[in-house]
DNA sequence: CTGAAAGCGCTTACAG
DNA sequence: CTGAAAGCGCTTACAG
């Protein structure tokens, strides 16, 4: 009875079909698919409906399996823009993370569609994802919306009252990086920050702030400038920095987007980096080794963050709290572009 | 009747709770939501369902309609790596079509999960998505199950036999760099080409041919190389290239990546862009402008080829052809990173 | 060891 | 103008 299989497949094979072709009820073929333990049945039953799987070449529908038991198995990521490269990390752990656990990912960004996270959640409907996690960007308003629904979700890579983020330790990032410096024998050390609302760059700020504390290093108020992550941003920080009075021997920069432009901008001034001017950014991109100078950077165990982010929301309930700072270590990776101050001192 | 609503939300609303509340029957209510123009209703019961809808948070569950449309209003993209920023530029235009139509996009990466196609379509299942666009990298024995899944689908930015395919105008952005260089005096100019098997770096090594063809220039082999599409590749293979017995005065790099290395590469030989070497890329990236020299591109419509390749597999059937080249202009975007030979005399 | 049956939440042709 | 009913393709507690 199970030598008759036509050879032209139907246009959509169901699980019926799979039943039919190999003698047995739906409900076997459906145990067989998904190993339900509770399942008894003879090996060579269960290996005649694997085959007709295989032979058919059927797959299950998931909306019928979805509508069914409830569950999308399928995690949803927003990222404010694709060609952001800390997000390219994010998305690599946080699909790494889904695929383990037997699910897969859906990212989009908001800056494809100028997606509102409303609009977003709108062509989600119900049922679609079984967790969201949201990197970057404001979405005040329609978090909400996620309160009231029924979808675990988290904030990555940034906090917001009601504790439901996974963020890095970017002030140990900003520490590191003054240290280093310090290290070097600099002292006049200029902070080219984030912007003001970005809360990864008051992290960091406060690391700059702590580190030259701790030094006995005083800041003076003009060493201290906000610009967007961009590399335009950072060429125009850079160019303010430089109008000082007393202009700074080296600068530890937020964010290496920013790091690029203010590279760009130093030599636009004239002035050779490392020599005249030492610069620090914070995330190691594999483009940081190829600029000229190579930038000396703090790598940031992005793809863990995906990681933990898309592990929390598995894990947890909509109504769980999640407040967690993820624990992999931050290193300093040393290149061209910091070297000791031509004129400066060694420490003390 | 609808004055007793409860504050209390329903830990799940469904079309029932609605309908219940609005005081009419469910098919009503799909009505409202979907716009039937069957649908003749008093204006008030329309409104009045809507607000009930909004009252209550009321969103359609995706898992049920798709199930009995068929459809799942939403497409995929599968692309190789998500650091590669020519995909960030495919991606959004993707994103930006499938949501004109109503449609969401989800994308997934190869890289990810080391997810092989087939992996990806298992995952998928049937009806996650209505149609699905592959970006780069092999996929070779899997496009077998494509071709007798009843999802419509599309190759991105690569050919193949079997003619789903969607590509820019390769050949004329190789010519188009070419000839910027022999327009600037250059006559000894090399190829830094990609991947032997990727047709996009054999498409811009016809047009770098056809051009130095028609220019009457003699391309002595150990003037092409090839690389893979990364900085690394792309250092490697210019340190070849000045190791030649007569050297370049100028290189046409298949690919913006490659191009980061091999600038890389010419700092680190001592060489002078563009001084002692004049370099072109294809794709023109934000980052290009930031390097040091900035680097002359050819600008490829990449947010159009994502744009065009959604539309294709929206509209045609899963057995209709796709081959389609975009025909969105190709431009020249000249920086500091070409400039006339230094012993060059003027062109004839 | 295997099968019959209910039901997830929608849409849509049809009846009134 | 509105409602009743069938059915999309699955899963799972239950009966035998």
């Amino acid at each position: 009875m199970s030598s008759d299989v036509s050879p032209a497949r139907p246009v959509k094979v169901t699980l019926n079909d799979v039943a039919m072709q190999a003698g047995v009820d739906r409900s076997v073929v459906s145990r067989v698919i998904n190993n339900d333990p509770k399942l008894s049945v003879r090996p060579e039953t269960r290996q005649r409906v694997r085959d007709i799987i295989e032979q058919l070449g059927y797959r299950p529908n998931v909306a019928a399996r979805s509508l069914r038991t409830s569950r999308a198995y399928m995690f949803g990521l927003l990222v404010p823009d694709y060609a952001n490269p800390v997000f390219a990390e994010i998305i690599k752990g946080a699909e790494r993370a889904a695929g383990e656990l037997g699910y897969g990912l859906m990212t989009a960004s908001s800056a494809g569609v100028r997606l509102s996270l409303d609009h977003y959640l709108t062509l989600l409907g119900q049922g679609r994802v079984d967790g969201l996690l949201l990197a970057g960007e404001d979405s005040g308003h329609a978090l909400a919306q996620l309160r009231a629904s029924q979808v675990p979700w988290v904030l990555v890579n940034r906090t917001l009252e009601g504790s439901r983020y996974v963020i890095l330790d970017d002030e140990r990032a900003g520490r590191m990086a003054v240290e280093h410096l310090i290290s070097l024998g600099h002292r006049r050390i200029a902070h080219l920050a984030g912007p003001e609302q970005a809360d990864t760059s008051s992290r960091r700020r406060a690391g700059y702030l702590a580190a030259m504390r701790t030094a006995g290093l005083w800041v003076e108020p003009d060493l201290m400038v906000h610009a967007d992550y961009t590399p335009a941003g950072g060429a125009a920080a850079l160019d303010r920095l430089l109008c000082a009075p007393r202009p700074p021997t080296a600068v530890f920069v937020s964010n290496v987007a920013s790091a690029v432009g203010a590279l760009h901008a130093a030599h636009a001034a004239g002035l050779c980096v490392p020599r005249d001017l030492s610069l620090i950014a914070v995330h190691d991109m594999p483009l940081a080794s190829h600029l000229v100078p190579g930038l000396t950077t703090i790598r940031m165990p992005l793809e863990e963050l995906g990681r933990r982010a898309l592990e929390m929301v598995a894990k947890l309930g909509p109504d769980e709290p999640i407040a967690e700072v993820v624990a992999d270590p931050v290193e300093l990776v040393v290149r061209e572009s910091t070297a000791r101050p031509m004129s400066g001192l060694p420490q003390s």
